[in-house]
DNA sequence: CAGTCGTGGTT
DNA sequence: TAACCAAGACT
């Protein structure tokens, strides 16, 4: 028996065992199997019983979904959310009924229709006809990724396709069966934070759970707002011309560059002047607003114009302009250099 | 590709 | 407790 075998072999016979009871599962209608995925798009199994049985009660067949009124059809999807999701799904049921009369037992077909992806397509051609699709959803990402440690990032569109050659390697006769297995032993045994690799039909099959990684998978990188700060920054200047810059700490953000001061963009002048320990003029005017972004936030920067006849005391210290080359400086400064000389 | 679409449960 | 996640698809 091939290695691949002996995978499928395993998890299907864990499935027979364990899995668990859900309404939708007592039929093979292509129609109620079909319902039932689109109810649990992004919604747990816990929370779509009661609207399936509901649902299929009051619309049990293509033909009595197709002729109900949409705001009828609606009612009986409230508090599930996604509501584009059945107003699709009824779209899509009626475009059966005229076009083919029952859901069709074909893979190009059953995915032009409203609503319905690569996930759905998967799911009902395989449980409703035995056809051999992948149907992979958050639970099959994640137990591949760590079956093969792989470190894709799940999180891209492109990752999915990875996936789905990673199944059809592995997809056995029971083609239903195995995508229902790989989804129910991701939902109970190999979850998110505390899966139970202990109880796992597979685990001597999995590459994570060899190499201690299977809490780093699988991998998803956060697309993390930018989120905003603001900063006044004085540019001070004294009788010889000369501006004042002060050194970031070593470590953290731009560690060890020199900038202007910033200080906090509600921050009084007079706060401004106890800290540098200097009297500013001309600190009213606001020279320019600059911007600048890095990986994880945006700097908006407001600069003002000051000017002093104090010496630089502290941390701060007094430099021309000619004298810039000797420090380093990260963009948004240099962005500010340019506006000063030129206005100059 | 990145945003958007709902709501409920978990840590 | 503020993310994070849940049997995704559409624009």
């Amino acid at each position: 028996m091939k290695k691949s075998e002996l995978f499928a072999a395993h998890l299907l016979d864990w499935f027979d065992i364990n899995k668990r009871e859900m309404p939708w599962r007592e039929t093979k209608d292509p129609y109620k199997i079909w319902l039932s995925e689109v109810m649990l798009q992004q919604t747990q199994v816990n929370t779509v019983r009661d609207y399936y049985l509901r649902f299929i009660e009051r619309f049990p067949t293509i033909e009595s979904l197709a002729g109900a009124d949409e705001d009828d059809v609606l009612k009986y999807w409230e508090g599930l959310g996604y509501y584009s999701r059945v107003r699709n799904f009824q779209t899509a049921v009626r475009e059966v009924e005229e076009t083919y009369g029952s859901v069709p037992a074909d893979g190009e077909k059953f995915l032009a229709l409203k609503g319905v992806g690569p996930y759905t397509r998967g799911a009902v051609m395989s449980i409703a006809f035995n056809l051999p699709y992948p149907a992979v959803d958050g639970n099959v990402f994640r137990v591949f990724s760590r079956l093969d440690d792989d470190p894709t990032d799940t999180a891209k569109p492109a990752a999915r396709k990875h996936f789905e050659e990673k199944v059809m390697q592995v997809m056995p006769e029971r083609a239903g069966d195995f995508n229902e297995a790989l989804m129910e032993l991701g939902a109970t045994v190999c979850t998110p934070r505390n899966p139970i690799c202990m109880l796992c039909p597979v685990n001597e099959h999995c590459e994570a759970f060899e190499a201690g990684t299977v809490l780093e998978r699988p991998v998803k990188i956060k697309k993390l707002k930018r989120k905003e700060l603001r900063y006044k920054v004085m540019l001070i200047v004294n009788d010889a011309g000369q501006l004042l810059i002060t050194q970031r700490p070593k470590s953290g953000l731009l560690g060890g560059m020199w900038q202007f001061p910033m200080f906090d963009e509600d921050m009084a002048t007079g706060d401004i002047e106890e800290i540098l320990d200097m009297k500013l003029a001309d600190d009213k005017e606001k020279f320019v607003h600059v911007t600048h972004g890095f990986t994880h936030l945006d700097w908006l920067l407001d600069v003002y114009i000051a000017r002093t006849t104090d010496e630089a005391s502290g941390d701060y210290r007094f430099i021309a302009l000619e004298e810039k080359e000797k420090y380093t400086f990260p963009v948004s400064m240099t962005k500010i250099f340019d506006h000063y000389q030129a206005g100059k």
